[in-house]
DNA sequence: GGATGTGAATGCATTCACAGCA
DNA sequence: TGCTGTGAATGCATTCACATCC
């Protein structure tokens, strides 16, 4: 039993990702003045199957709070405003999520500057770097503080979700003190594989990465077109 | 036929994204003056079973290049100097990749001073921007040069790879110039999903995604802890 | 002994194809 | 007719288990 997109819960991995793009969609369209949508629009524009996107959105049918049963609407698709309010409320960003950034380096502050966040449920709500030249010195809002006060401020603002924007060398140091306040998830930018426990969510971002998988692709496909 | 990791090419996106952290964690390694490593060593550092980084690393086997045709050593793994070269040449960082940056807003500037590229195989030779505000304004060793100048300056100088870091609303169009230009290899940073022709290797970053990817893990995880 | 390389087995993600509904 | 929701089929990624080699 259980086959197709296995109805009710644990959503698997790629599907959480692809809700994440959906809702980033949804938002656009909604922007443009749209206000239903059909699995096969929704597909094309992220260059999708329809029957993916319609199997990715039947897990929320049963998701948590919402009791309703079924999503879309048979003949005109999904409505807009009611998906978009059911993937926030699945994905968690229905609320707003006060995050902690460590590391004021180059990285460090062009994530303080970038304007992303705030429009998806997150807000930056400080700013630590161990070197004592930075300290002090104001990005935007936020000042920089120490990173002795990490603790301090994770405890008393009951901060869940921190980024890691620090070299490689320190980033698993940090990661520890962040466990050790009690964080509930890590977003890592430096590039090592950091060891946190099991109670933790970790997700890691290395922008050498897509780059490299790009210089891949181009060497193939050149490798492929010469020899035909 | 050809079940198992079917020996020789087509390597999987999985795999080919896995290389890249392969790759990564032998440099790690190598600096810290390591020869050799295990499967299971490198499994282990990177969360991964043995048997999924033997059967990625069988895909090296054959590739290209090199007429070898193993590449561990039996009860003693494999080599790191060996085996970092055959990546690399494998992803195609094993030559220097020439990388035009558009936009010089907060991420375009970051991106400008994250020193990972350079190390990786990639550099950041000409930074463009729309805003006349911004052009000619220096960032280290480059200066803003208006987007008039990048279909020209891709043809002179034979630029392959493109990183677009300008806003939602403005990055299909210049996906379109870059693509007319003759560009193989787009990096994506704008929260849109792009249209370019088939023989254009694209890839996406979109660091909201991640992070929401988390807010999404911890909620789970708090619900499940909740009725338990 | 300790490791690789790989066919065979498993399990999961995606697609197909169609019943059912507006 | 147009579209959703989903069981069944497919196909791909991962793991198992073991022959093999130093």
């Amino acid at each position: 039993m259980a086959s197709g997109p296995a109805r009710r819960s644990p959503i698997p991995d790629p599907v959480a990702t692809r809700l994440s793009l959906y809702l980033r969609q949804l938002e656009t369209l909604d922007r443009r003045g749209l206000k239903t949508i059909s699995s096969s629009q929704l597909a094309e524009s992220l260059r999708l199957t329809s029957a993916l996107v319609r199997s990715d959105l039947s897990y929320l049918n049963f998701s948590s709070t919402s009791r309703t049963r079924k999503i879309g609407h048979s003949g005109m698709g999904y409505r807009i405003d009611e998906l978009t309010a059911l993937l926030r409320c699945t994905l968690g960003t229905d609320r707003l999520w006060e995050v902690v950034l460590v590391g004021a380096g180059n990285l460090g502050r062009a994530l303080l500057a970038y304007g992303g966040f705030a429009t998806r449920g997150f807000r930056l709500v400080a700013v630590f770097d161990c070197d004592p030249k930075k300290v002090a010195t104001s990005y935007g809002e936020l000042s920089v503080r120490p990173v002795t006060d990490l603790v301090p401020f994770i405890h008393e603002h009951s901060i869940s979700l921190a980024i890691i924007a620090v070299p490689a060398t320190d980033a698993q140091d940090v990661a520890d003190t962040l466990t050790a306040a009690g964080i509930d998830g890590l977003l890592n930018f430096a590039p090592v594989s950091l060891r946190v426990p099991d109670h933790v969510a970790l997700r890691d971002v290395d922008i050498s990465v897509p780059l490299e998988q790009i210089a891949f692709d181009v060497t193939r496909r050149r490798q492929i077109t010469h020899l035909s």
